[in-house]
Order: C-alpha cells, then structure tokens, then sequence
DNA sequence: AGCACGCCGACT
DNA sequence: GTCGGCGTGCTC
C-alpha cells in the first residue's frame, strides 16, 4: 500500500512554512514513524534538506506531482507527538513559523549538512572553449570532484553555468551530497594487554627494534591503567602511530567509552538537615495528592523570601523520583543561582543534567543524550531546559516565575510558563510556579480558579521579614545632605562595620554615572547607535551604551559649545563603589554588576569571597536579588527605589514592588535580625509603601484596579508589533502601512471604532544599533484575539512583500514584558 | 529564502 | 546570433 509523509521542511523562510507531502519509499514503508528527521529533495533545484515528519496517511489530498523521500537521518524519531502538539501550538500562539518552534526543540549543531559536488566522467575535451577548460583543470586538480561552491570561489560566479554546459555535454555529473554532523564525543582507554613480567621483556625486544616510543609506552601503562589516549600522547610526546602499531601487535588493548561533556559548577554548600514546618508539610501532601489526579490545574506556590520553597521543590522531585517520573526545574539563570543548583546537585548528585545557553552544542548533545537515555532524570536550567527530551514527565517546576527572563526576546518570542502549561497538559504533569511575589496576573487567576494557590506565609526559621526604613532623599537634600547615602544609612553601614556583621547596597544601575552632560549648554551624551544617553564609567572615563555595547571617551569640553563644564549625573554601582570607599575606609568592597561578572565563574567567585566573610559590603544590581543566602547580612539598602518606576512601562509598578521584596529579603536569613534602609525620591507611590509593609495582597487589589481600568494583563491580551530599520523614513512609512492594512481589514470586516490600536508611535527607546523603532500595541479589546492574531499572520508574514520594505524588520510579540 | 526559468539588452 | 543580468514565481 502507498504511504504518505507531510513534513515540515527544514527551510528558513515564511514562504515554505506548511506541510509538505511525500511519498514514503517502500523500504521505509515500516520504519518511519511521526517525528523522524528525513531527508528530502525541495524545490527546482532538488535541494537535499532536512525535514520532520509531521503526519503520516496512505492518501495524498490534492492534484500535485509528489516527490520520494530519500532516506530518515536518525534511527528514532527526533520529536515526540507532545513535540509536535507543542510546535503546532506555538506556531499558532506567537505568530511564528513550524521551524521557528522546531528549532527550540531540537536545537541545531546536528543538522545536515548538504552541498552540491561536480564529478567529472568522461575526459573527452574537444570542442571546448577557454573558460569550461578552466573549470575541468579545476575539478581534475581536485581528483576529478569538488565541491561547487568551492569551485565558485576559486574561479567565479559563471560556474553554474559553465557545469551545466559540461553537464549536457555528458562530461561531467552534478550532484548533491550531504552528510551528517556527528556530535558524538568517545574517550579512548588504554590499557597493557600483557602480565607485567612479559612486560619488560617486550620492552627489551622494542629497545632492541629501536622503537624507542613504543616501549615508552608499554613502560607508562605498567605503572598506569586505563589511559586515555589524548593525555597518553601528550605525556609522552608520541603520535597515534606507535600506539596503533602496539594495539596491532596484541599488546594493549584500547577501549572505546561514550565521553559526556559534564558543565561544572564550582558552588558547594553543605546539606543541611532540615525538619520541615507544618506549613511546608501541608504544601507538599497536596502536591503529592495531585500528581495521580487527571486534569490538574497549575500551582501557584507564594512562599514569602525565605520560606523554604526550594526544599517543596526538592521533595516534589524525590516523589516523582519514586514514581519513576523526570522532573525539570526552571532557574532565571543560571548562573545567578549557584546555590540553588548546588543543593539540587547535593541532594540527587549524577542524576541532574544542567542545560544552559552557554553550553557548547556538543555539551548540550551529551546532556540531552543522558536525558533520553535515563541516566539523567532531572533536569535544571534557564527557559530553554524546558524543552528538554524527558521521558515521562512528572513535574515541571517554575521557580521565581515572575521574572522577565522566562520570556523570550528571540523568535519565537514565547513565554515559559504558557508553554509549560502546555506540556504539563499533554503530559499530565503538575506545574508548580513558585514566587515571593507573584506577578499580578497570575494572583488574578488564582481568584478566578485557574490556578491553585499555595501558600507559606512564614519563614522556614520563624524570623520575621527585616523592618524596612523609607528614607526621603528630597527631604535629606533639603537638610543639606548631598551625599547619596542618607544620614541614616550612613550611621547604619558604619555600626555594622563595627559589629563585624555584611551589609549589601542594591541599585539597580551599573556604570558610574546615569548620563553626562554639558553644564553650560545641557547637551547630553548619546550613543551614536541608540537612542539612549550613555552611562560613565570612570575607570575608563568612556560612556558606555548598555544597549549595543559603543563606547566612547569623554572629552574635557563640550562638543556643543565648547565650554569645560562636562559633568556626570546620576549613579551607577561604580560610584557608590567609590562612595563607600571614601567614607569607609577600612571596609572590604565587593562589586556584583555586569561589569564584574563578565569573566566565567566571576559569579561564583563573588559570592563565594563574600559568603565567607571575605568582605563587608557587597554592591550590585537586580543579580544581587535572586535566591542568595548569606547568613551574616544584616543591614540592606536600597538606594533609588524609584528608579524603575520612572520606566514608561505598565509592569514597573509590579516591577518596584517586586525588586524591593527580593532584595529586603536578603537580610537577616540566619540567626541575626535585619534591617533594610530604604532611599527614594518618591516615598509615596503605592508600590513602595505597600513593599515597605511586605503587602502583597493590598497592593494587589491596588494594582489590579489600575490593570482593569485600562484593560492590561490579566483583563487583555497586548500584541506590540514593532517596525525596526536603518532608515527612518522607510519606518514611519511602513508602520503607518500597517496600520493602514489593519485598519482597512478591519473595516472591511465592520468594525468602526479602532480605539484600541495605539500608535504608530515611535517606541520608548525610539533607536537601537542604529535602528529606528516604531511601534503599535493592540489590545484584544472588542476584536478577538485569535482574529487580531490572523490579521497580523496574514499581513506581515504572508502578504510582507507586497506590503513592506525589504530592508526594514517586523517584531511581533505577544503580551511582551516590557514594551520598550 | 533560494533556486530555476525566462525575458531582454550588450557583447564575441 | 549568444551571454549573462536580474525580475518572477514556485517549492509536495
């Protein structure tokens, strides 16, 4: 019977996004299941390509001519049918393509590699002109077959042509060929195959050979067992030969062992016993109880900093464990969560793999291998671990799902937790999203019943969270106080030092200075690339863009008008860094930005000198806030609340609240008491005062008020579509096409009030890396989502060319994080 | 996207 | 008359 394949072909562009139908040959009739990776022949040009079969049917709907599929390219499917619910799913969600969605899956670094060869077959040159002759030197040169695209580069552009020509002329053959990446890594070992007494004398007869090396060897593997080859070469200067002509001589054996890459982490902390409170108890016989269930809803754990998440996540694990079910376990980032890993790693040691973006993609191979396999059955790792190839999935764990980092700003722009709602239905896992300060639309959908909420309202050791103190700095300048820390901070970094107890600054900037400008005339240094003023950094004297990364020196005079009055505004982390040194002259000073962190392990290395009291004072941004545990903090300050409040963003608020809850919580964790000092310019905003109380839920109410009343998240859907090219005209011309489009289908379909379109407007960081941005927000508010989303489809993705420029670039993003 | 086909002007 | 330049349209 004939078989049908429709598949996803492996082509990055909009155009090929469907599924494609091909005929399965017979002798794969019985192999190829849903999920295989193929090979297959697309387009005119019979491109070998890689494809995944979506659908299989012993029927082809449709009048068009069909092609074969050539081979499969791996022995089991590569994608699962959950895989392939999730792919479909997200193409539909967040406006992307089939491989937008594959390639979070299945991560590239073991794809085909395919490429068209000349070989030459019949060496018959008459009647051939100058050039064709040129390109037959070439391909002989090259044993009679080379590559085309190498034969391009050695002569020029006409060789398509030219092979062509030879090609009808019967001279020479085109063909395609392709091969497969094997990321596969092997250690070798190498061991003596003789008794150590036949040893020596096998030793003699190479010395008497003259095979001098060859007895080296034989020598080193006498005192030394399973060897392995690289280090065997490099220790004994020797090449593979003399090792080969030992093996061929029976006299050692070599053994072939898979080699996984293990990532390292260098954080240790020791176990703790820990006896869990009633509280804690009471979370996890719930979670227990729900993990038989069918159907289960998401868990909301809302555990206050301190509160002893991590040790429900772990028993969650060891019962999954039990039940012979994998666990993933989402961390912001990784390397901002050292601690955390290594108790996960303390407590299941070898059975962990740790996924990241900075492993390499044999890395990554090994550790995805070591997951289908079973030998890993946990898996940790920033949003991508998500998609980790498990087996029999039992719980997936969100830790501080509040954080931006669990949205992508790549295509497809997903949100983590939508997709793991997504898996945990198609696996009929549980999903645990845990928090300190949930975000507000998460807490709404607990009120309405779409998730569970758990709570631990205390802290796993009963102390209470530290007393925060609200300093007005308006008030303080008005007292004469110019200096960036308040008299009361002031005093109480100086009585901490004196009781030999750590103190942590938070401030949310790093660099030295917010902005530089002229005195005289109020010009500002911007970046030549973004629109965005550049933030100093004193130890180099450069202004430095924290969008592309330009730098430039600050010159002595104006650029403007000349005069000498440059100065710098604002602060940075660099600054208070020189502050404390001023004033404190004594203490011991550590910086925690990304300035400092840039190096591999800085993390680590920070945060270990500081945990062991190598330091007083740790100053650093928002990576300072995420799940750390330094028992002698004391005293925290935070020194510009309102820093984030002035973002043009409807989550900064949210934001506010959020950041001053995670870093007032890193005081006082052990025995000692804290106590946060807390600075702002603006002491009165809801979201600071209701912080400073630890008032979760009334600032909820407050803030869910404001979300309603102009229809955000959780009430609507935001889709920002952003428009982003070199030249601006061309922007502004294409937005207002768009909106012109929207609008024009829009009506067409009878809607007259187009009130909940804003824009086109330039977008808050109107210019990033030399690109002009504009932008339009849409919120589903009486047009459906799913139609607002089709409309979109339909105009920038298949009806791009004919609507927009080439040269500009469209960003659609669905209910984005920020909308800068 | 990327490739082949095809139509038209500039050359041996 | 042919080469080769780029515009057009399709990909199972």
């Amino acid at each position: 019977m004939e078989k049908y394949a429709k598949v996803v072909v492996s082509n990055n562009s909009n155009h090929t996004d469907e599924l494609y139908t091909y005929k399965i040959p017979e002798f794969l009739i019985d192999e190829i299941k849903i999920g295989h990776r193929v090979l297959v022949t697309f387009g005119r040009g019979n491109k070998p390509i890689e494809a995944f079969v979506f659908e299989i049917s012993s029927f082809k709907e449709g009048d068009f001519k069909v092609k074969e599929i050539i081979n499969i390219l791996d022995e089991n499917p590569i994608l699962k049918k959950r895989d392939i619910e999730i792919i479909k799913w997200m193409r539909e969600e967040y406006i992307c393509t089939f491989m937008d969605a594959i390639n979070c899956i299945y991560p590239k670094g073991m794809r085909v590699d395919n490429y068209k060869v000349v070989k030459l077959i019949k060496k018959e040159f008459d009647n051939l002109n100058k050039k064709e002759i040129k390109v037959l030197d070439e391909i002989m040169k090259n044993k009679g077959k080379i590559k085309v695209e190498i034969l391009k580069t050695k002569l020029d552009n006409s060789v398509e042509n030219i092979i062509k020509k030879l090609k009808d002329k019967g001279i020479v053959n085109i063909s395609w060929e392709y091969k497969s990446i094997k990321n596969e890594k092997y250690i070798y070992n190498i061991n003596l195959n003789i008794l150590d007494d036949e040893a020596d004398e096998t030793v003699d007869n190479l010395i008497k050979k003259r095979a001098f090396k060859q007895a080296d060897i034989i020598n080193f593997l006498k005192n030394n067992q399973n060897v392995e080859i690289n280090d065997l070469m490099d220790l004994l200067n020797i090449s593979k030969s003399s090792i080969k002509s030992l093996e061929e001589k029976g006299l050692i054996t070599i053994e072939k062992l898979d080699y996984y890459r293990k990532p390292k982490t260098n954080y240790e902390v020791k176990n703790k016993k820990i006896n869990l409170n009633e509280e804690q108890l009471k979370v996890i016989s719930k979670l227990k109880k729900s993990m038989d269930k069918e159907n289960k809803n998401p868990f909301l754990l809302y555990g206050v900093t301190g509160s002893g998440k991590t040790e429900i996540y772990l028993n969650i694990i060891e019962e999954a464990l039990k039940k012979n079910l994998d666990s993933i376990v989402l961390v912001p980032e990784i390397s901002l969560t050292p601690q955390t890993i290594a108790r996960f790693k303390n407590k299941f040691k070898d059975i962990i793999a740790v996924l990241h973006s900075k492993l390499s993609n044999g890395e990554k191979y090994d550790e995805y291998r070591r997951i289908k396999e079973g030998n890993a059955k946990i898996v940790i790792g920033a949003r991508s671990a998500l998609f980790a190839p498990c087996n029999n999935l039992g719980v997936i764990i969100i830790d501080e799902f509040h954080e931006s980092s669990y949205k992508s700003e790549m295509n497809p722009k997903y949100n983590s937790i939508e997709v793991a709602k997504q898996i945990s239905k198609t696996e009929n896992c549980i999903l645990i999203l845990g928090s300190a300060t949930p975000p507000i639309e998460a807490y709404y959908k607990c009120k309405v019943g779409e998730y569970e909420l758990l709570e631990l309202k205390n802290r796993a050791n009963n102390k209470e969270m530290p007393s925060i103190e609200v300093v007005d700095m308006k008030e303080e300048l008005n007292n004469g106080n110019k200096s960036i820390f308040s008299k009361s901070l002031f005093e109480a970094i100086k009585e901490n030092l004196q009781n030999n107890n750590q103190t942590i600054l938070f401030l949310n900037r790093r660099g030295y200075a917010s902005f530089v400008s002229c005195r005289k005339c109020g010009y500002i240094f911007k970046c030549s690339n973004c629109e965005i003023s550049l933030t100093y950094h004193k130890r180099k004297n450069v202004g430095k863009c924290h969008y592309c990364g330009y730098e430039m020196n600050i010159p002595k005079e104006c650029p403007d008008c000349e005069s000498n009055y440059i100065k710098e505004f604002g602060i940075g982390t660099q600054k208070i860094e020189e502050e404390v040194k001023k004033y404190f002259k004594d203490a011991k000073v550590l910086r925690m930005d990304k300035d400092t962190t840039s190096k591999k392990g800085a993390h680590e290395e920070i945060l270990n000198k500081f945990k062991n009291k190598e330091a007083d004072i740790l100053i650093g941004t928002q990576m300072i806030g995420k799940g750390l545990d330094f028992e002698n903090v004391t005293l925290v300050g935070i020194l510009a609340a309102d820093m984030i409040l002035n973002f043009p963003d409807f989550r900064s608020s949210e934001r506010t609240f959020q950041i001053i809850n995670q870093v007032a919580g890193r005081a006082g964790r052990a025995h000692l008491n804290g106590r946060v000092i807390l600075q702002s310019y603006d002491t009165e905003h809801y979201s600071i005062e209701y912080a400073v109380n630890y008032d979760y839920e009334g600032f909820y109410k407050d803030e869910i008020k404001i979300r309603n009343a102009f229809n955000y998240i959780p009430f609507n859907n935001l889709i920002s579509i952003v428009i982003y090219g070199k030249n601006e005209k061309k922007v502004i011309n294409n937005i207002q096409k768009l909106y012109d489009s929207i609008i024009y289908i829009l009506r067409k379909r009878g809607y007259e009030n187009f009130d909940f379109i804003l824009g086109p407007n330039p977008c808050p960081i109107s210019k990033i890396n030399l690109n002009y941005r504009w932008q339009i927000l849409l919120k589903d508010i009486n047009v459906e989502i799913k139609l607002l989303k089709s409309i979109i489809k339909y105009i920038c993705i298949q009806k791009r060319e004919l609507i927009f420029d080439q040269d500009v670039n469209i960003s659609i993003d669905i209910n984005p994080f920020n909308i800068l």
